[in-house]
RNA sequence: GCCCCCAUAGUCUAGCGGCCUAGGACGUCACCCUUUCAAGGUGAAGAUCGCGGGUUCGAAUCCCGCUGGGGGUACCA
C-alpha cells in the first residue's frame, strides 16, 4: 500500500488539511504501506516562500512522518512537482496523449474563450450550461501543425467524450458508484501554455510513477475525478482505489474551513499550547470513529484500529471546546515536572522569566506548576494564571476583598488578625499554613469563605486562584505579609 | 443556474432490518466534594433518527421523491 499527501505550498497548513494528511498516514502505517509527501507546486501565481517548510513542520508537529519526500529523499526523487517539470516528466505523457487521440492541442486563448461563452450566450444556450469545447477537437493534423508553426501558443486539453457517463467507485462510501455525465465536463487543460502541467496531470503522472495506490483526499475532488479516470484509462495504467474523505466544516457550518476567515492554522495550536497528542487524538476523530465509546486512545492505539471503513462520508463541524477539552485531558496526563518544563516558554514569552531561564527559575515554577496543572486547558493559560508570582500586584479594587456578609471594617480586622497569626508561624509551609488559618475561622467566629477569600484576594489581587494554602506557601513568608498588610490598610 | 456528495440532540459521533423505551463525548444546567476556580463524582434537560411516500411481519437502518447543508463549476490546487 502506498499512499501521499499533496499539498501545493501556497499558505500555511489549516487542521483540515493536516486531517486529510493523518487519514493518509495512518492508512499507511495501519497496513504497513508507505506515505509519501509531495509538493503540488504547478500553481505558478500563488507560489509561497517558505510555505512548504511551514507545512513540513506543522506535520511533523502533530506527529507525522513521511517515508519519501522533498527532504527525506527516495526512490521517486524529486519530490517537488516544479522540479520534475523540469525534468520533462509530464510533456511525454501529454504528447502520449495527443499522439493517440485523447487529449489535443488547443489555440483558444483565455479571452478567446470569454467570446466563445458569449457566442453560446447569443445562440439562446443558458451561460451556465457552457462547457469548453476546443475547436481543434475536430481539426486535421496539417491544421495543428500549421498553428504551431504560426509559433501560436498552445494548451493541451483532454478531448472528452461528448455523450456517455464515467463513473468510479469510493471507498469512504462504502464501494459505492458515482457517476457523472460526460456532456457535464468540460475539455480540461492538462498543460498549460507555460510548459507546466496542471495539477489533473501532474498528480495523475507522479501517482502512477510513485506506485501510489490509494489516493486519499478531499471530498473537493469529487467532481473532477471523472477526469482522473479519463486520464487512467487514456494512458491505459493501472488504477488507484479512490477514498474521499469529509472536509471540516466551520464552526457556524458556513461553509470549509478557510485559512482567510479562520484562526486554524496549524502552527497557531503549539503557539497556544496545544499537545501534539491531544491535536492528534482530536484531529483523527474528525471523520473517523473507533466505536461508540472510545475517544481517548494513543497514536498506537489509533494506527492499530484506523481503517476506512469506518471513515464517515458526512462533512464533521470544527469543535475548538472540544478539541480545548480534550487538550486539558492530555495536560493532566502528563507529570508536574514534564508540564513544568512545557511551561517555561510561555513564562519566557510573557516576559515573567528571564530569557534564557535560569535554574532558579525551573525549580521555581516547577513548584508552582501543581497549582494551576489540572486547570490548563491549552498550556498558554499558565503565564496569566502564575502573573501574581513572578510580578508586583496590579492595582486592584479593594471591594473585591470584602466576602459575603461582611462589610469593609469587619475585612480589615480579619486581615490584621491574620497577619498577626500568620506571623507567629515558625515553618513556612502549607500544612502549617493551614493549620493557623482554620484556627483563625474558630477564633474569629466567621466562615472559612470569609476570611480565604479575603486572603486569596490580598495575596493574588483576584477571587480565582490557585488553592490558598498552596498559594501562600509558594508565594513564601515575606511576599504573603506584605500583600496582606496592604490589603488591610487599603480598607481603611 | 447546472453537476456531484451528504443528512441521528447546539456540536462530534455509535448504529449497517428485530439487541433502540436510540448508546457515548463536548457544550449547557443542577447537586455532591470544597477556601474561589478547576478537576473528580452523581444526575438532568436536549433527537417525532430532516420531511413525505414506499419495500417488509418488522426501518434510524433498504428504495424513491422533496427539503436542507456542503462541494464543484479556472491555463488554482
Amino acid at each position: 500500500m502506498r499512499v501521499r499527501f499533496a499539498p501545493s505550498p501556497t499558505g500555511f497548513l489549516h487542521i483540515g488539511g493536516v486531517r486529510t494528511a493523518l487519514f493518509n498516514w495512518l492508512f499507511a502505517r495501519h497496513y504497513g504501506g508507505q506515505f509519501i509527501l509531495r509538493l503540488e507546486d504547478t500553481d505558478e501565481k500563488r507560489f509561497v516562500q517558505d510555505a512548504a517548510d511551514d507545512i513540513m513542520a506543522s506535520m511533523r508537529w502533530v506527529g507525522m512522518n513521511w517515508d519519501e519526500g522533498p527532504d527525506v529523499g527516495g526512490p521517486h526523487a524529486p519530490y517537488v512537482q516544479s522540479e520534475r517539470k523540469a525534468l520533462g516528466i509530464y510533456q511525454g505523457p501529454a504528447d502520449a496523449l495527443v499522439a493517440s487521440g485523447h487529449a489535443y492541442k488547443c489555440f483558444v486563448t483565455p479571452e478567446g474563450e470569454e467570446a466563445m461563452r458569449a457566442a453560446w450566450a447569443a445562440k439562446g444556450e443558458r451561460p451556465e450550461r457552457f462547457r469548453f469545447r476546443g475547436p481543434e477537437r475536430d481539426w486535421t493534423p496539417a491544421q495543428t501543425a500549421e498553428a504551431e508553426a504560426n509559433g501560436r501558443p498552445f494548451t493541451i486539453r483532454l478531448k472528452v467524450p461528448l455523450d456517455g457517463a464515467t463513473s468510479f467507485s469510493d471507498l469512504v462510501r462504502g464501494g459505492d458508484q458515482i457517476t457523472i455525465a460526460n456532456a457535464d465536463l468540460y475539455d480540461l487543460v492538462l498543460l498549460k501554455t507555460s510548459g507546466m502541467p496542471t495539477y489533473h496531470l501532474a498528480h495523475l503522472v507522479d501517482d502512477h510513477l510513485m506506485g501510489v495506490t490509494h489516493v486519499i483526499r478531499g471530498e473537493e475532488w469529487v467532481p473532477s475525478a471523472p477526469y482522473h479516470i479519463m486520464l487512467y484509462q487514456a494512458f491505459g495504467w493501472h488504477m488507484p482505489t479512490f477514498a474521499h474523505v469529509p472536509n471540516i466544516l466551520r464552526q457556524d457550518g458556513k461553509g470549509k474551513l478557510s485559512k482567510r476567515k479562520d484562526d486554524v492554522s496549524t502552527n497557531r495550536f503549539w503557539e497556544r499550547g496545544y499537545l501534539s497528542q491531544a491535536m492528534f487524538n482530536y484531529l483523527a476523530l474528525q471523520g473517523w470513529s473507533y466505536d461508540d465509546k472510545t475517544e481517548i486512545m494513543s497514536r498506537d492505539e489509533i494506527v492499530a484500529r484506523f481503517t476506512i471503513d469506518r471513515v464517515q462520508a458526512s462533512p464533521a463541524r470544527w469543535n475548538p471546546d472540544k478539541l480545548k477539552d480534550m487538550n486539558g485531558i492530555y495536560i493532566r496526563s502528563l507529570p508536574t515536572a514534564e508540564v513544568a518544563k512545557l511551561l517555561m516558554p510561555y513564562m519566557v514569552k510573557a516576559g515573567m522569566v528571564a530569557d534564557p531561564p535560569r535554574a532558579e527559575d525551573l525549580s521555581y515554577l516547577t513548584q508552582l506548576t501543581p497549582l494551576v496543572h489540572e486547570r490548563l486547558e491549552e498550556l498558554q493559560q499558565a503565564a496569566e494564571m502564575l502573573a501574581f508570582f513572578f510580578a508586583d500586584l496590579p492595582a486592584y479594587e479593594p471591594k473585591l476583598l470584602i466576602q459575603k456578609q461582611m462589610d469593609a471594617a469587619r475585612t480589615a480586622d480579619v486581615l490584621r488578625a491574620a497577619h498577626a497569626a500568620l506571623n507567629s508561624i515558625e515553618v513556612w509551609a502549607t500544612d502549617t499554613l493551614e493549620a493557623q488559618l482554620r484556627d483563625l475561622v474558630g477564633r474569629m467566629a466567621v466562615k472559612p469563605g470569609q476570611i480565604f477569600g479575603s486572603i486569596r484576594v490580598a495575596v493574588s489581587g483576584r477571587t480565582v486562584a490557585p488553592p490558598l494554602f498552596e498559594t501562600l506557601a509558594a508565594l513564601g513568608r515575606e511576599r504573603s505579609m506584605a500583600r496582606i498588610a496592604a490589603a488591610a490598610i487599603a480598607l481603611e
